[in-house]
DNA sequence: AAATTAATTTAGGTATGACTAAAATCACTT
DNA sequence: AAGTGATTTTAGTCATACCTAAATTAATTT
């Protein structure tokens, strides 16, 4: 077994890769609170376990162990949060923070009653996929709904988890995955969006509409009024 | 917030001071898993915090401080081997296991869903009191089944979780928690004890006997044969 | 090409919580 | 009262994972 220290650096690595491809020593001292420093001597100690790769100033990648490893935190933490979801009613804003701690603490075979009780399920309760044990994965193709056009349409496919406040704020509007959602007017200058939820009709931040992904993208694309 | 380290410390003292009354360095040491020398220092400690109180060569005593935090970890240890046994099947010779790593994760706001889930219990899966969140702690006053006579009877009250295996055996005969019983003979010399379970007859090893505790004991105490 | 700035690494240090070996104290026996 | 053995404490180390400050390398501007 690894520490926890080594479970977070896994997983954060993994996580940068999905979403900037690059992993550099200041992002990963960045999304783990950490001085660069730190990071630094962690990634020298985990290229010697053989679980990254490491160019001098050039950033890092996982070998398949390391992968293998990140993948099963990764598969910790979704599968807590959609436990503590559906079997506890925690709000969806909250179940991160919880799954950060619990992901550590996992045994196999709770994980597996977990994962039975809830019926093998694929996806957590932000969307984002749930590797199965032998390490599979399914990513959706989505896009921000920022970049989406007037007249489009689409289905919610993920949340970011990354802020609690983000998740209120977006969850008011009913924007859970699985909601289909219709963009009817974008503001100019990265302004603000115009969609319909259903029947309700809501105006969304152009920050937050960064970290709204949509898939399944119909529609003819009208202009940026 | 206080250590993993220390949490466990303080629920170790707490527990042998429930089983033994008096709580030696060696006590713990055992009881933790570590040497005596690292008792000793982590006592030191303790006492700066004002968690307990320490006279050189003569044991360790919780303060009210102490014993709040104690109980608290108590309560969390509990409330999940309830939680895990009712919720997700896991049998009561592991539940233990599994609350060890999970007590020192657990938010106040999950403890309240789980104690609401669970109805507010008052007993774990091997009938020890569950303290309430204020720190009140019901004991039941109970004997070992090995202090029982033939011709008594009387319900099973608590098992010692300590280990599995134990937990195993005593739960092959239906041993449980409430479960009502009534001994037929006693051997001499800390012999076996027969007893009956509801209409199954078992005999149940002395060592054993020593770790099931009977509550509201009744009936003509015989001789031991 | 040199200078500036940003990113990364090296060097040296700290707190936590464990360890071993040796010394001190206590409890008991004779 | 002294000696023996068990218990406890002291002293000194170690690994983990963090830190700051300084040095190095890379990237960008002038």
């Amino acid at each position: 077994m690894y520490t926890e220290s080594i479970e977070n650096y896994l997983k954060a690595i993994y996580e940068i890769q999905r979403e900037k491809g690059k992993v550099s020593t200041n992002a990963l001292s960045e999304k783990l609170g950490v001085a660069p420093a730190s990071v630094t001597s962690m990634i020298k100690k985990l290229s010697e376990k053989k679980l990254l790769t490491h160019k001098r100033y050039q950033g890092v990648k996982l070998t398949q162990s390391g992968q293998k490893i990140a993948l099963e935190v990764v598969r910790h933490h979704r599968l807590i949060e959609l436990y503590l979801a559906e079997a506890l009613g925690v709000p969806w804003d909250q179940v991160h923070e919880e799954a950060e701690k619990w992901e550590h603490v996992l045994s196999e075979d709770l994980e597996d009653r977990m994962d039975a009780a809830l019926g093998h399920p694929t996806r957590d309760p932000h969307g984002s996929p749930i590797p199965s044990r032998d390490g599979t994965i399914i990513e959706l193709d989505s896009i921000p709904l920022a970049d989406m056009r007037p007249g489009q349409h689409g289905v919610v496919a993920e949340v970011s988890d990354r802020d609690p406040n983000l998740l209120r704020y977006v969850g008011k509007m009913g924007l859970y995955p699985k909601t289909r959602v219709k963009v009817v007017s974008v503001e100019p200058f990265s302004g603000p969006i115009t969609l319909k939820v259903g029947d309700a009709s809501h105006v969304l931040g152009a920050e937050a509409a960064q970290y709204v992904f949509i898939t399944d993208v119909k529609g003819n694309p009208g202009e940026v009024i």
